[in-house]
DNA sequence: GATGAATGAGGATTCATTCAT
DNA sequence: CATGAATGAATCCTCATTCAT
């Protein structure tokens, strides 16, 4: 819930309505900049036209954010996922095949992040790299590095508990983060895409690359070939 | 007629223009045209430093281009590699393992789109897609489309010849895309990533890659791993 | 109607409504507006400084004042001395030399007016001549014409009693105010100017000034130098 | 000639038309912006209204002067007088009174400075004073120091041949610049003030003023009065 | 009264595009 | 052909003013 403060003001019904307003103003107004800044990229992204979708005028998004580039500064930021240190934290006591953990771990980052208009953020930083390098190398610390940490840990479990082969996780980590970043680039271009990208079915992919990526990690001496994750537990 | 003319362009560009054109102005344009595109992005590129790098004025720019947007779509199919149709043939005549094929394929894809300048028209795919629908859908036609084909075919040569086990075509292609379009897409950030990200070498980043991809897909009763690629040879 | 609604408001201000603002949030709002005015001019001024310095809300200060342009003509009517008619009649009774009276008055002057922020509104009148005509035209009636007159009176008594020579008074009042409003603009550059300026000593310079004038003035048949004015008290 | 070199351009008339206006644009801009900038203010001056009086769109001020902060910056540097140094070389050879030195002194200046439209750079440093300070510190040294070292020599040479008696020239230098510092002020309200105002007419109000000055410091060993300046000659 | 959130007209600045030379 | 000066529509941002609370 990377944006959870602007949510719950819902249940502040006592207080007046101005007041309410103000407190989501900027919550709306971020929303409504992802989403441009997302589909149309920085650049083309007009203020006017995120505060037209955030139903306040020009005026009022000065109200809250110094300029434009702040206000991307904000969108990036406040829609960082904070689900990694949580992630980490269930891991911990996570009892299952490491199979079932990466099953879990790719099907939750998915409904929790992917499927999310916070997903946009991915391809914004991929957009937008050269002209906001200081936010990217943001991004880089607070998500990709935690990232890959993460998922280098479910790889080195694996291992250890040998249902891994000996992998170079330098760029094992790539075969889990690849499929997952191509599948959010391809959702953001459905407004654009053909109709054939839109056969693309989130869970079913990455029900798929798993399966690919588990066959071809699992241990030599493994007898059976892995077969699908759940069925491993 | 969203890409009517895009087809026209390539295919009557008879060779003879197409010498003409590149020691010309317009190949100069198309060249500082593409980098300054996948650097910045269309909106951020002013058609100035497009001219200034291109070595000319403003105006001589808009002598070979109508407009900002036409060098845009210019760009784009300038460089979009007409290599497939070559690859396609090659691959008639291959008589290896198909782990090779696979092999030959990305790297012969790396070494002439990849690791070029025409791979940043993939970023910009993914960049403009909603800002540009009809050049994503032409570049779906012209690129997507017979790149999907060409690795269906190849898995299909896997599975026909025993190589790999059953795989569900519609997803394992993206298998494939998946790791390659990261790469481009890591690539293209450089400029704005941190060290860490430089330590991705594509041809170590390919081939391993590789390996766990046929590692997860070969046939079950293949007993042994299949091993590297090219030990298959 | 330019200057009609000054006359009314100067002369109509009771003593009771003037105690009653004094005390309350005009006053504020027109001291934090005339300091800022004259520091800045009145375009550059913004509303909520004027409103923040005077200690209360933007919305404050339009429940005082119908618009900017209102505050700035208050500014003025109310910061336009009524010395005028006060020194008047104290030269009425005046005895010591003319000399001596053009040495109170100026002093007087300086004590009551020129050092204090009232001051400012005679660079406002210069910095902001061009854009409010009918405010000059109304400074001009009520400060500038009496302060001439004032002055022209002081010199025709000096002549009367054959203490000046015979001079052109039309010129000759320039020779007193001039220095006077030199005196207040350099005042008001201060925060801008360099540390060779600060060396202007108001009451020395006043002095030399008026030292200068009066030998310049003094009649031809006066023998001596008509020294320091003190002296010839 | 401050701008001498936008007036000049008139006689190259064989360049072509376009090139022609080319060179005198800045020169028009600098005019109109000067003009402008006295009148209303740097801040009450619309950088439009400047290129419309200069006769050009807006987008062309721009291709002159970087910002309406630096337009205002160029009009002052332009129209900073470079007499200072030739008027100091012309004083070493002159022969006559000192009372004549100074009436050609005032007279040359007024002609040269306070009758052009430059003179309006004066109330500029006045009126954006504390908008400006480096401005205003550029100008101190270009032209207000340099005019106080003038003005001091001059006294100087006075007091030495036993023309004037024995002054403090720290203020005595203000007895000559602030009635011409007056002078500009006054001529610069013009368009806002009473037709009284109009009256004064500057050639007189300047004789005016050196005849009282100069009687002021005269030698009191002078035996008789030191007249006009013209008869000490 | 007092507040300050909201507004939107206005102004500085940019930049794709034109066109005279 | 090539140039680059000129244009003005478009866009970011400011700020006087309003008004619901």
């Amino acid at each position: 819930m990377p944006n959870a403060k602007f949510h719950c003001d819902q249940h502040q019904a006592s207080v007046a309505k101005r007041e309410r307003r103000k407190e989501a103003r900027p919550g709306e107004l971020l929303n409504a900049a992802l989403d441009l800044f997302v589909e149309k990229g920085f650049a083309a992204t007009r203020v006017e036209e995120v505060a037209a979708r955030a139903g306040v005028s020009k005026g009022t998004l000065f109200l809250y954010f110094q300029s434009k580039e702040e206000l991307f500064k904000a969108v990036v930021c406040e829609n960082i996922s904070g689900h990694l240190k949580e992630w980490n934290a269930q891991f911990d006591s996570f009892e299952g095949s490491t199979a079932d953990m990466l099953d879990c771990c790719l099907n939750a980052w998915w409904d929790r992040v992917g499927a999310t208009r916070a997903s946009g953020i991915n391809k914004l930083m991929v957009s937008e790299a050269r002209n906001f390098p200081e936010l990217v190398a943001f991004y880089q610390q607070e998500v990709v590095l935690p990232g890959h940490a993460l998922i280098r840990r479910v790889l080195e479990r694996g291992m250890a508990r040998g249902e891994f082969r000996v992998l170079d996780l330098d760029y094992a980590v790539y075969s889990v983060l690849a499929p997952m970043t191509f599948l959010i680039m391809a959702q953001h271009c459905m407004g654009a895409c053909v109709p054939a990208q839109i056969a693309l079915d989130p869970k079913k992919y990455i029900a798929a690359q798993l399966s690919t990526l588990l066959h071809g990690w699992s241990a030599p001496t493994a007898g059976a070939a892995p077969g699908e994750p759940k069925a491993g537990a």
